[in-house]
DNA sequence: CTCAATAATTTCCTTCGTCAAGTATTGATT
DNA sequence: AATCAATACTTGACGAAGGAAATTATTGAG
């Protein structure tokens, strides 16, 4: 785990990952909260202090009764340690750094020609060089990358089993990366990184159960259960974007009709905007200007999308039951055409008490795929 | 936990959960299988055997090389302790005694004039009774008793929140059981305590990941992640039923349309059938002889339930991605008529990896549903 | 200035599980 | 038959982790 020690109990580590998540917070919270006793608690913060990795806040006013002596909260030394995170599309490497509390210090990103593995590495090398040797000079404090690669990735072995953007089949991309960069690589799929920067550091904090809805080219969605995240007995879990809301809908690449994303992925939205619109040469970004103009027939087209996404999301609730959803991804750029819709169809189909879930929806900041992907390298401290 | 014993090592609740789902093994199977070293395994199951709970069986004939000491397995003493099952419908009490490994022992049932709590609790009281003083005398070895009960049900104070078919709100049924039948009881939502049944002691066995689903009134499903129950967040859990597969299908008593079960509930059926038949009298089971001979336009109300109950579960795969799934319930009494097409719309909606999970379709048999609810007691037993 | 209240720490102790060594029981080899 | 290798299980010493209860620390209220 820490670079000092290997073992650590297991006390040590809920202290850490809770201190982490869940803020400033004093050693007789951490008991209550954990079920130890505030001994245990004592014990398993004094080596973490002495790495380094926490520190004792000055006691704030106080709250309750206010006798007795005040708290001093324990509160994580977020530039201890620092993380790569790179997210790897296509087309583009994104990469930032983050502190311990997954806060992005600086961001750089990489233009690839193609996605040819050799390529790639050697721009990941370069761009890794690129954040760590900035003026602040991370280097010194940085010992680990995280890499979000859409895609089937067994994240325990770093292997990337198949990806259909970048082509890549069977690709120890962690071995291979680590050679570069020299750190230590964790592989994991985008959209669960994503899900676990929103989990670990985001709205989902302290949630037992949590989902993450992304919206874009294809409609993916990530979920935690029971508090750790879902995968899927063969490799499939998620795949919200291929649940069927209309029989007699759109054909969809995947075989059948009237998955949400043969509806509301940007390609379907594009080709009924076009429809809709009977212009051929339409991009998605001229419908979301058409639609926002007024155009009624191609406003439809985002009405029904968010609509499907919406159903979608109530499948979710309706099964799982997460305590929160988050529906985020780069399609929410035209956020504000779409989130009426998504909350309606969302009400229309949630069963009871499932429209009591809260539903977050926002657009996807820039870099916040690569921050999730620096998020499961924190997470890769923590559980080593 | 045990008579005796009160608490009880982590690893001693590990090694008996274990042998009682994974039946006969030996103590270094059980090393590996947990983690632990076999010194641990040894030391755990001493009390478990001095109890009467396990018993040490003759060493079985080798498989490996074949050199060496054979193993002698552990396995679970079934007639040690007996459990009470009762599921709690609106016109009926159908009760089991079964022994650990859920096995029925004898089965018993009453009708109920009305779901009135007085009366149920009375009949309760004398169906345990009829059971438990059948020739054999199970009472002297047994101490506990679990409810099904369809509806909202907190499990840990064994309070019925809401119970529609028995029209029941925030009724303490733990409490007053207990004070009729002397038993400690365990308190549970009907599907779930019959997906905890089939985890433990039917096909889910050594599932980490694990979903049924029940056909009949109503389509409910029990989710298993992680190894343990989904709950949802907000009460809500499971419900397959409404999720929406048709924009434009039926209008369903939710509210909204083209759920699965407004499409493939008994009730639905019925009415579709009535319809196709053109006879407004019709009853399932008329439906079902219509369907068997031939009718086309009956059958096809079928095939359509089947597809949307196969579209519904092809949701769950895409979702949590379950090891296995089984189908099953009252309404599989006219299996025939349905399995291909839950197949076949499972097939056509399971996206990618996911169309590999295997289906078991078959009808319930009788009792299953009070053995589900002695498998709670069970669980009640190892988990106190 | 004392007391009550709450937070944190210390000391001692129990418990659980590991380690390493030893015992048990078999088939194979000489 | 005697020995050996292989595997299963048991034993006893040990150590790590966390709990209980007493102790110290720090505050506000009377």
């Amino acid at each position: 785990m820490f670079p000092e020690a290997d073992a650590v109990a297991p006390a040590v580590t809920a202290v850490f990952t809770t201190v982490l998540t869940e803020g400033p917070i004093s050693r007789v919270a951490l008991a209550r909260r954990l079920g130890l006793s505030s001994a245990a608690v004592t014990k398993a913060a004094r080596p973490l202090i002495e790495m380094g990795y926490l520190e004792e806040l000055a006691a704030t006013e106080r709250t309750g009764p206010g006798a007795g002596r005040p708290a001093s909260p324990l509160a994580i030394r977020a530039d201890r340690e620092f993380f790569v995170g790179v997210k790897i599309t296509g087309d583009e490497l994104i990469g930032v750094v983050c502190d311990l509390r997954a806060g992005v210090r600086t961001a750089a990103h990489r233009r690839l020609s193609a996605p040819d593995v050799d390529h790639v590495l050697t721009q990941l090398g370069e761009l890794v060089d690129e954040l760590l040797d900035s003026p602040s000079d991370y280097r010194a404090r940085t010992r680990r990358l995280g890499l979000a690669v859409s895609g089937d990735v067994d994240r325990s072995t770093g292997l990337v089993r198949y990806s259909p953007f970048l082509r890549w089949h069977d690709l120890p991309l962690r071995e291979r990366a680590e050679k570069i960069t020299g750190l230590a690589v964790t592989v994991e799929n985008d959209v669960k990184a994503l899900t676990t920067a929103e989990h670990w550091f985001g709205e989902g904090v302290g949630a037992e159960s949590f989902a993450l809805v992304t919206v874009g080219a294809g409609i993916g969605c990530g979920l935690v259960v029971g508090g750790s995240l879902v995968s899927g007995s063969h490799g499939v879990a998620g795949e919200i974007g291929h649940i069927g809301i209309d029989v007699n809908g759109p054909a969809c690449h995947c075989g059948s009709r009237g998955c949400v994303e043969a509806i509301a992925g940007a390609d379907a939205i594009v080709r009924q905007a076009r429809a809709a619109a009977g212009r051929p040469e339409l991009t998605f970004e001229d419908a979301v200007t058409l639609a926002r103009a007024g155009d009624a027939p191609v406003g439809a087209v985002f009405a029904r999308a968010g609509d499907a996404i919406g159903s979608g999301i109530a499948a979710v609730a309706n099964l799982v039951g997460p305590a929160r959803i988050v529906v985020s991804g780069e399609g929410l750029a035209a956020y504000d055409l779409f989130e009426p819709h998504i909350r309606a169809g969302f009400q229309r189909q949630a069963f009871g008490a499932a429209a009591d879930c809260p539903l977050s929806i926002r657009p996807l900041p820039f870099e916040e795929w690569a921050r999730g992907a620096a998020t499961v390298s924190i997470q890769a401290l923590v559980a080593s």
